[in-house]
DNA sequence: ATAGGGTTAG
């Protein structure tokens, strides 16, 4: 055999294709050389490298003996293709046949452990680098600390980081990198700062962990510095430092900017794309996320799932069932639904009125982590079934899913809305005690509204005098007071009133809510000073609209739309519905019309409210009997909610409305939420 | 010589 071992090295190393790989393979085989460590273990990463995973792990399985360098080989390059799981399974079986890893395996192992979050196996793993006497090992401590990133368990990774000798570039962008992905931004920044004062120079790698923390600490001026950084230091050229910018950019809704950045990008991603999508969708602009979602498969990008995701988002946002469920349709085609887009589609569902396909979708679900029950919790709540919501918490915690700081938000407000107060006080306490979770002024909010529904004004008075730790809002205030209003009790509710109005709500249901408690506790003065505060106050300038779903397209109407080419005979039908109404014993609460005119005016505005014209525009193009899903941007007005409620009775239909708080549900002349509040 | 830090979604 002329060809010699240096000969086969260096053809291993500069031919990367593969029927010269499979060539050599065949010499090495019929030269015996196979059998030497060092060959085998140049033909096994090249394989890996070309991808050729399989018959990398052949040579590996046939080799006489093994030593660490084809184990090391080998585990390297399951890592690379990112197979985590044979990356921990291998170094299972190398502790098994009593190889002693070194450095290079410890580290890869761990990084394996990380991106499968699998932080008992990444602890353990370290703990026998650490006894082997790898502690101070720079690799294995960088791999510890991104484990330890991970799971979010930044004081930890500090703790380590400090113990650190040698601090390089990689260690300071886990650090930076692992702070601002859990949401502590400011710290991320100062270790950066801190980086740069050791005379560290950063590369692009570490600037985006500087935009993530960016993107959370929200601060114009930051991002602009850190932007005008990246240009300075010549920076921006990766695509995923633009991608990462157009985020930063939509996700502290600077849309326009974002879009600008991603119309200038010299390349782009799906995940460029992906990002401005979410950014629309969480933004509220829904129609724009969905056109460019059609968009770039326009431009021939396949959608990944965080595109979609988005758009679900957008879908659920504006009550678009039929697109959200050719949405949900598509990722089933694809098979690649799993948690996160079946939580979405759960959530769209939901936000679409469409609950039973909601729960049928999460029943089908298996092991289903915390987000998802949270998702179904909180679809009921929404919807008003406490007992439902109350009932999947219970199989919750049967299959041994722990509940978080969520899932009780969710639960209690599901509680609070169907009346279950008794069931709402057991669970807060519960919380606090069995589950060690400490109440968020949002629980406080669904206790105290718990409570004020009941009656027990006093009691959610206690409650809110013992919270320690937080202020009372304006939830919990204005929660308070709708009992109050409720149950005639007016000296707390005096209190209640008071602290509202301190607060300052930019909220006209809030102003109206307090207007009608003082007209009811007789308190005429303070009721006009009510008034006159909403009218200097300017209330907010959004403007109430109103969505619904006919054949399958969206149609939205602002109040008095006398655009539409339906005006008229959507006039009729109201005219007729609104005779029909009084005839029953409806009167009109003009409370709830902020303007100061005559009052035949002001019952005529509140029948042309935007949630009564998508009504009309529902019956007039849909077949009897059929179910009617309004979805309004505001809160659903007092007085239409009253109207509804006959309405429903008169054309004998189900209408639903979402508006910002909740479904009601209108059936035969009742609203199943109860009480407007 | 090898290995450790990277973009979007519930």
């Amino acid at each position: 055999m002329w060809l010699t071992k240096h000969l086969i090295k260096t053809l291993l190393s500069s031919f990367k294709d593969k029927p010269t790989l499979s060539k050599i393979h065949a010499l090495l085989i019929t030269s015996g050389l196979i059998n030497q460590r060092n060959p085998a273990t140049k033909l096994i990463s090249s394989y890996a490298q070309i991808g050729d995973i399989k018959v990398a792990r052949q040579v590996f399985d046939k080799l006489p003996q093994r030593g660490i360098d084809a184990w090391n080989a080998m585990i390297i390059a399951y890592s690379r293709m990112g197979f985590s799981n044979d990356v921990v399974g291998v170094y299972k079986e190398m502790i098994n046949e009593g190889i002693k890893p070194d450095s290079s395996s410890y580290t890869v192992a761990i990084k394996a452990c990380a991106s499968l979050c699998d932080f008992e196996m990444g602890e353990e793993i370290w703990h026998q680098a650490v006894g082997f006497g790898y502690k101070d090992d720079d690799f294995v401590g960088c791999s510890v600390l991104n484990l330890l990133s991970k799971g979010g368990r930044m004081v930890e990774a500090k703790a380590v980081f400090e113990g650190m000798k040698r601090k390089d570039l990689v260690c300071w962008t886990t650090m930076v990198t692992g702070f601002a992905k859990i949401g502590q931004g400011l710290e991320a920044v100062g270790v950066f700062r801190e980086m740069q004062e050791q005379g560290m120079v950063g590369d692009g790698i570490v600037m985006l962990g500087l935009i993530q923390a960016c993107t959370d600490i929200g601060d114009m001026n930051v991002c602009l510095s850190v932007h005008g950084h990246l240009i300075r230091r010549n920076l921006l050229m990766d695509v995923v430092i633009y991608t990462s910018l157009v985020d930063m950019y939509a996700k502290n809704g600077h849309l326009c900017l974002a879009y600008r950045i991603f119309c200038n990008m010299p390349q782009k991603t799906v995940v460029s794309w992906s990002a401005l999508v979410s950014g629309y969708a969480q933004n509220g602009l829904a129609g724009e996320a969905l056109e460019l979602l059609i968009e770039m498969q326009r431009v021939g990008y396949r959608p990944d799932l965080a595109s979609l995701v988005s758009a679900l988002l957008a879908c659920s946002h504006v009550g678009y069932l039929k697109m959200g469920r050719s949405i949900h349709a598509y990722i089933l085609r694809r098979q690649e639904l799993e948690h996160i887009s079946a939580t979405a589609a759960i959530d769209m569902y939901s936000k679409c009125g469409a609950l039973s396909s909601a729960r049928e979708l999460f029943d089908m679900i298996g092991c289903k982590d915390v987000i998802l029950w949270n998702t179904m919790i909180a679809s009921y709540g929404i919807h008003g079934h406490g007992e439902a919501a109350l009932s999947v918490f219970h199989d919750m915690i049967k299959t041994n899913s722990y509940p978080d700081d969520a899932t009780f938000a969710s639960l209690l407000s599901a509680l609070g809305h169907s009346g279950l107060v008794e069931q709402g006080q057991y669970w807060f306490n519960e919380m606090i005690n069995r589950f060690r979770i400490e109440p968020s002024e949002k629980h406080y909010a669904c206790v105290v509204d718990l409570l004020a529904r009941a009656g027990k004004v006093e009691e959610a008075l206690d409650l809110i005098n013992s919270m320690k730790k937080h202020e009372a809002g304006m939830s919990i205030w204005a929660a308070l007071l709708s009992g109050c209003h409720n149950h005639r009790k007016f000296s707390v509710g005096e209190l209640a009133a008071k602290k509202v109005l301190e607060l300052q709500p930019d909220d006209s249901g809030i102003y109206s809510l307090v207007a009608n408690f003082f007209a009811s506790a007789k308190m005429w003065k303070e009721m006009a000073e009510v008034r006159k505060a909403m009218r200097m106050a300017g209330m907010k300038k959004v403007p109430g609209y109103s969505m619904v779903e006919v054949k399958g397209k969206l149609h939205a109407f602002l109040m008095e739309d006398k655009s539409h080419y339906q005006y008229e005979h959507m006039v009729l039908i109201i005219e007729k519905l609104d005779s029909e109404m009084r005839a029953m014993g409806y009167t009109p609460k003009i409370e709830f019309v902020f303007h100061d005119i005559e009052e035949e005016v002001k019952v005529k505005m509140l029948s042309f409210h935007s949630e009564r014209l998508a009504i009309a525009f529902g019956l007039l193009n849909t077949e009897p009997g059929t179910k009617l899903v309004i979805n309004k941007n505001l809160r659903v007005c007092g007085d239409c909610h009253e109207a509804i409620k006959y309405i429903s009775k008169i054309v004998n239909r189900e209408i639903v409305v979402r508006d910002v708080k909740r479904f009601h549900h209108f059936k035969h002349g009742v609203c199943s939420c109860g009480d407007y509040w």
